[in-house]
RNA sequence: GGGUGAUUAGCUCAGUUGGUUAGAGUGCUUGCUUGACGUGCAAGAGGUCAUAGGUUCGAGUCCUAUAUCACCCACCA
């Protein structure tokens, strides 16, 4: 017999183990079935799965578990993601922690260390899968860096180059001084903080006169070959042409007249420096101007910044300032606040750097997939659909994307130069004399390529044909940008399809007060805390259920409690039919002679499992959730469990376990370990494993319209005479009599605890006070000592039912509703008035 | 500057193409030592659906403004 309570950690011993040694999470044991396949997306090798992770999984696993119980050969291909840049700085760290640095170790040794790093974190992410009870099918589990899908970078790398998708080309790019690398436009995170505007007096040349200008980044002052004035601007006009002598270098730079400078922002004079600066970078180019560089990669001012060589960049600024103000060219310090770039990953400033990287070329991939998204046919799907405006938007406005990265972890950019010359190709050149170039790429470039690349291509493998285009995949809002749409543009332009049909888009999670979780703040939550005090179907559940497609979700550890909650009623149900059902075997099973609850049961079964059904087929599984925690709490159990106690006969045993079964395999994608406990225990069952048994169907035949609204009415009948009882405190050894059909007395009688019943009319009440309660289908007085019956409720109810059908008649008597309104609509209240005339008769009576 | 989302019960959230008297969890009140479960059962209280207009027979839902909050993109000399 189970246990009172619901034990986790008893329950989901061993679970995880026994599915996969029986194979259940294989793909492709029989392709007859059709195909549905979801790849993950990859976690990073840098660290531990958070609660964001348990999340997105969750979702993966429940439509898996549901495809394959529904008859599809379902694969979750599982895999991991080098992550570049966010290994190789916890690599370095940890280097750094031991004393070494990365480049004295040399690139292949360091090397060396990223792979351990990659082992060892691989293996913990596999364990905190299992923990999570993910059905992936490992032996199809891809890396990043996996030798198919280096094949894969190197192929799209030389055909996109070929095709002049790809461009080397110097830019001023976002460059990481602590990482000491190039990074996307994506990978800069705006932050606003305190910082100033430093007012400088640039003197035009053999004048007395100067002008006033204004920089954030004083610093870069050693670079500036121009000072820019708006041509239209009156007060500046004049000088165009003229020079201005560069503060502390005493260089003459020419003034020049452009559009890029704003009459109306800060003085209206800008100071030019085309090597550091990206709007600066296009007015050197329309006035021809010098581009110097003033900095090394590492932060640290260079030969250009004259006596401040070798000083940090912020120290920079500060001697120099000094300096400004000794000699008098320094007008004032404005303090403002503005936002700053910030390398996601280092959190250090970004500096713009002129730099000679490479770019792959956006025009023609980003107007591919708008276009491919005007083809309802060809489009990804987007749930909820708004997020493909997401899309949509970030196409129709999209820089080119810097790809190549100063690091060591990653693909190595595959391009070979010699001299002036270069090639690019899968393999190097067999010719002496060319070296490789030493970058790697953007991890997001491989990552574009995995819906389709770990299935094998570019070879056009069995699995390729097989399960691409993808069918689902699921992220977070946070990441369209940065992956979605590069492998939309990537698998349109390689393989001539959307990588996936649908696109589940979740939001992120959230601390109990709504902040993000975050390291700083310190308000992160291990799910794995999580599983181990709650349990894996608990977190599993609440995540899942507990907000709309698309929005946030705050974690409230009292939500998972009261998860725990509903699976512990789910427990003790089972626990109540297991204990009926001892003995009980495929004999006895029997649905002949199906009583009035039975059929009620039957049929509300039979409509959740469609509602069931068409929510999991709309991702809508908040509805999935809702639908089955009140079916299973308030329908089966505080219901059908209730009537069942007075009537088990071998027809009420096989509905109980016919219910229970469905509600275990309805559950089940969402809380894998208790659902197979329970279903093991079952006396009859189809599989071996609830995971591979078949998910409910409708069934036609077990449609009783009839006599569910019977039992519905009946029920009505025994919460308000419940409600009678309890507003005037009526004793339960009160008398009773109780006038209805034979067939309905045991019903009323057993829900409402009859014990005194009162056979004899003759006996006299008149001692006594008497409550009456009178329907269409029973008519009931209790007699008891006590309080007189509470007449006010009785009559706001009769004024309530008054309201309501002066409300109605005149709705119905207005033609323009009885005209344009749907007939059924109108159906319903002329049912529902005279439902309401009858009862207030009975109430006046 | 451009965009997205949110605003519904004390709290956290659902609310399908407009259609009964707007729902759930939690909290609250009252009563239950009922043989599955007190982690439970029963009954109940609690909402001007942010505000103002509009469309409609009918608006939480559609339209137009406004307010507040959150987020994304762009700019920021």
């Amino acid at each position: 017999m189970l246990d009172k309570k619901y034990d986790h950690q008893k329950v989901e011993m061993g679970k995880y183990k026994f599915w996969l040694e029986k194979g259940y999470f294989k793909s492709g044991q029989d392709k007859t079935k059709p195909a549905y396949c979801i790849v993950i997306p990859p976690p990073n090798v840098t660290g531990k799965l958070h609660l964001g992770h348990a999340w997105d999984t969750t979702l993966q696993d429940i439509i898996i578990r549901y495809k394959r119980m529904d008859g599809y050969d379902a694969l979750w291909l599982p895999g991991m993601d080098h992550a570049a840049i966010a290994t190789e700085a916890k690599v370095v760290a940890r280097l750094k922690q031991q004393g070494v640095g990365k480049r004295e170790l040399g690139r292949e040794k360091f090397l060396d260390e990223c792979w351990d790093w990659t082992r060892e974190y691989a293996e913990n992410i596999r364990s905190q899968w299992a923990k999570l009870g993910l059905s992936v099918d490992y032996t199809k589990e891809a890396f990043t860096l996996d030798d198919n899908l280096t094949l894969a970078v190197k192929t799209v790398f030389k055909k996109m180059y070929d095709e002049g998708l790809i461009y080397r080309g110097e830019r001023i790019i976002n460059w990481d001084p602590e990482a000491q690398t190039a990074l996307s436009n994506e990978e800069v995170i705006y932050k606003e903080i305190d910082g100033a505007f430093y007012h400088l007096k640039y003197f035009i040349e053999d004048s007395d006169e100067y002008l006033e200008v204004a920089t954030t980044r004083p610093e870069t002052l050693f670079g500036d070959t121009a000072v820019a004035v708006n041509p239209s601007d009156e007060r500046y006009q004049k000088y165009i042409g003229k020079k201005v002598i560069l503060p502390l270098v005493n260089k003459k730079i020419p003034i020049v007249g452009d559009e890029h400078a704003d009459p109306e922002f800060g003085t209206g004079v800008v100071k030019i420096t085309p090597a550091h600066d990206p709007n600066d970078f296009e007015v050197g180019l329309r006035h021809n101007l010098e581009r110097v560089i003033v900095m090394n990669p590492d932060g640290t001012m260079n030969e250009n910044a004259g006596k401040y060589v070798g000083m940090d960049r912020f120290e920079c600024r500060g001697e120099m300032l000094k300096d400004l103000e000794k000699q008098g060219l320094l007008i004032e310090i404005e303090p403002i606040k503005h936002s700053v770039g910030h390398s996601e990953r280092t959190d250090v400033m970004v500096e713009p750097y002129l730099s000679k990287q490479w770019f792959v070329n956006m025009e023609k991939l980003s107007r591919q997939v708008l276009e491919n998204q005007k083809d309802e046919d060809k489009k990804v799907n987007f749930f909820p659909e708004r997020f493909e405006k997401i899309l949509n938007h970030w196409m129709e406005d999209c820089h080119d994307w810097c790809i190549s990265r100063q690091l060591w972890w990653g693909h190595r950019i595959p391009a070979w130069y010699k001299g002036d010359e270069v090639y690019v190709g899968i393999e190097a050149p067999t010719e002496e004399g060319w070296h490789q170039d030493e970058d790697v790429l953007d991890t997001w470039f491989s990552s574009a390529l995995w819906p389709f690349a770990t299935l094998g291509w570019p070879n056009e493998t069995e699995d390729f044909k097989r399960y691409f285009p993808n069918d689902c995949l699921v992220t977070g809002y946070d990441i369209i940008f940065f992956w979605v749409s590069r492998m939309i543009f990537q698998s349109l332009e390689f393989t001539g399809k959307r990588p996936f049909k649908d696109c589940l888009i979740h939001g992120l999670i959230r601390d109990k007060i709504g902040r993000k979780m975050s390291k700083s703040l310190g308000n992160g939550v291990d799910p794995m805390d999580v599983i181990d005090t709650y349990g894996c179907d608990s977190l599993r559940f609440f995540v899942t259920t507990n907000s709309a497609p698309g929005q946030d979700l705050r974690y409230d550890e009292e939500k998972i409690k009261s998860t725990w909650n509903f699976i512990n009623k789910l427990w003790n149900a089972a626990r109540y039919v297991l204990m009926n059902l001892e003995d009980f075997s495929q004999e006895d099973y029997t649905l002949e002679n199906l009583t009035l609850p039975d059929k009620w049961i039957l049929d509300k079964l039979n409509t959740i499992i469609g509602n069931v059904r068409s929510n999991m087929e709309k991702y809508e599984f908040h509805n999935v959730g809702n639908e089955l925690y009140s079916f299973i709490w308030e329908d089966y159990c505080d219901w059908y469990i209730e009537l069942s106690k007075t009537n088990m006969t071998k027809t009420t045993k096989s509905v109980l376990l016919t219910v229970l079964t469905d509600i275990l395999k309805m559950l089940h994608p969402f809380m894998p370990y208790v659902t197979e406990e329970i279903y093991q225990m079952l006396p009859i069952k189809e599989a071996d494993s609830i995971m591979i048994s078949t998910y409910p169907k409708q069934d036609k035949t077990k449609v009783f319209k009839k006599e569910k609204e019977l039992v519905e009415k009946i029920l009505e009948d025994i919460v308000a005479i419940r409600n009678l009882k309890a507003t005037n405190h009526i004793s339960k050894h009160a008398d009773v009599k109780i006038e209805t059909k034979e067939e309905l007395k045991s019903i009323y009688c057993s829900q409402l605890k009859i014990q005194n019943f009162l056979a004899d009319d003759n006996q006299d009440n008149s001692d006594k006070l008497s409550y009456h309660y009178q329907s269409k289908l029973v008519d009931i007085t209790y007699y008891d000592e006590g309080e007189q019956e509470d007449l006010a409720k009785k009559e706001e109810e009769i004024k309530k039912l008054e309201q309501s059908i002066e409300r109605r008649e005149k709705l119905l008597a207005n033609e323009n509703y009885v005209n344009k309104a749907p007939q059924n609509v109108v159906e319903l209240d002329r049912k529902k008035l005279q439902e309401e005339k009858e009862k207030l008769a009975l109430l006046k009576k």
